[in-house]
DNA sequence: CGGGGCCTTGAACGTCGTCAAGCGATGTGG
DNA sequence: CCACATCGCTTGACGACGTTCAAGGCCCCG
């Protein structure tokens, strides 16, 4: 069951017994990534889409001026591109963070899934609408939030995420970043990001250290990032 | 023709005579908001999609410290919510800026699309996906760019999609934002939004005001800006 | 043992935000 | 028909949040 962290993130439509083996059944093949590894490149013709099993990827672009930006972080479970289907080919660079398992689904074999089943079209469209609402989150982020604020939310988001997937232990997990991946996907400086983490540390309300986080005050943390789950759609 | 600049926007995949003909017919009517307006409150229960036919809408987010993000801005032949099909709610707003014109779909009849064809099903798919890269580029904006860049770069864009539904007049188009509204959209406060315009004037790149914008550079404004349109797909 | 990431901290600077005031246009009610 | 309020635009002065530049430490790896 290739597709059992997917289906486990993403509840909604409900699939028949049925629909999960077609689904599971699209699958082609499996690939591993290096660490760093480059899995997608912009401006590419593209014949599959990427689900990720294990490990971390990102999205990120790069401005002229040599500032990167990431775009998404993704956890096991997550479709990283499944929005190559429609758009044929990505803008945007998608790249291992840590070493990567992913399964492979040929464009075609996502457009049988679409012919067959409206809930299987349903619950694909879904997921990538909910990575758009996770975008959208991010723009109100980076554009309305300070510094320490939009650290405190990529805590609480990705504890969220990660705690549904099974892949948080408690009150900690493992977010295998550094600590200037965290500043190029928050719109800040690597100086200025660890500045912000320690006074989240002094804070006592969350610490990031060696790829991993440990959210000492929930509540507290939620209100000081001002996190409202509902554009994670968990239902 | 109700879809006709929806089209006309979405090239891709190309419809049969008859898949046109279907996706007009699932229209259930059309409705009228006057400027301001509140179109879609976030967190309510959904049951039809609406797609833009005259007049400009917007999507936006407040954040508890009465900060207003604004995350999209759409033009005739945009479907402004397209999302809330497999959402079936939105956790933002959706509000008219000028008086417009909206057509409805009924999820139901979006749903019978998909049944019907999967050609239907990727350029509506496709057509929500453009909105996630367009998402993803304000990313890269409001977190990469100084303010100037990113008011260009809104320039630029709102140019080309006006431009290909035959909105633009040459090098001039309506853009009936206030300058709040573009601070809002750009992470930046009014006050600093006014000053980066008048040096955008001074350059002699770009001129807005009474919203509409004027570009007297188009190469100059597009260097300026870091400009590559790729994220549009206009292919 | 040397080199290269990554993390950490200090000091100086600058972009952008805040506060404040004034202007013109619009609109509404006395 | 005028008085007054409101809204958007504009500009100045000041302050702050975040960046830049710089240096040093730690750790891993070749």
């Amino acid at each position: 069951m290739m597709t059992r962290l997917f289906l486990q993130a993403h509840r909604t439509p409900t699939l028949a017994p049925e629909e999960v083996a077609a689904l599971e059944q699209a699958i082609a093949r499996t690939v591993e990534f290096a660490a760093r590894r480059t899995i997608v490149r912009p401006n590419e013709p593209l014949s599959q889409c990427t689900l990720l099993l294990d490990g971390f990827v990102q999205r990120y672009k790069d401005t002229p001026e040599g500032r990167r930006q990431i775009l998404a972080i993704h956890v096991p479970g997550d479709f990283v591109d499944l929005h190559s289907y429609p758009l044929r080919q990505l803008e945007h660079h998608v790249a291992a963070i840590t070493p990567v398992q992913v399964a492979l689904f040929p464009h075609s074999a996502v457009r049988a899934l679409t012919k067959e089943s409206a809930t299987l079209t349903e619950l694909l469209w879904r997921s990538t609408m909910i990575d758009a609402a996770i975008n959208r989150e991010w723009i109100v982020s980076i554009g309305a939030r300070p510094a320490a604020v939009r650290l405190a939310h990529v805590f609480c988001e990705m504890y969220l995420r990660l705690e549904r997937v099974g892949l948080a232990d408690g009150t900690r997990y493992a977010l295998p970043l550094t600590q200037i991946d965290l500043a190029d996907a928050t719109g800040l400086t690597a100086v200025h990001a660890n500045r912000m983490l320690r006074q989240l540390r002094e804070q006592g309300l969350v610490e990031f250290r060696q790829g991993s986080v440990e959210i000492f005050d929930w509540p507290g943390l939620k209100r000081f990032a001002e996190f409202d789950a509902s554009y994670l759609y968990l239902d």
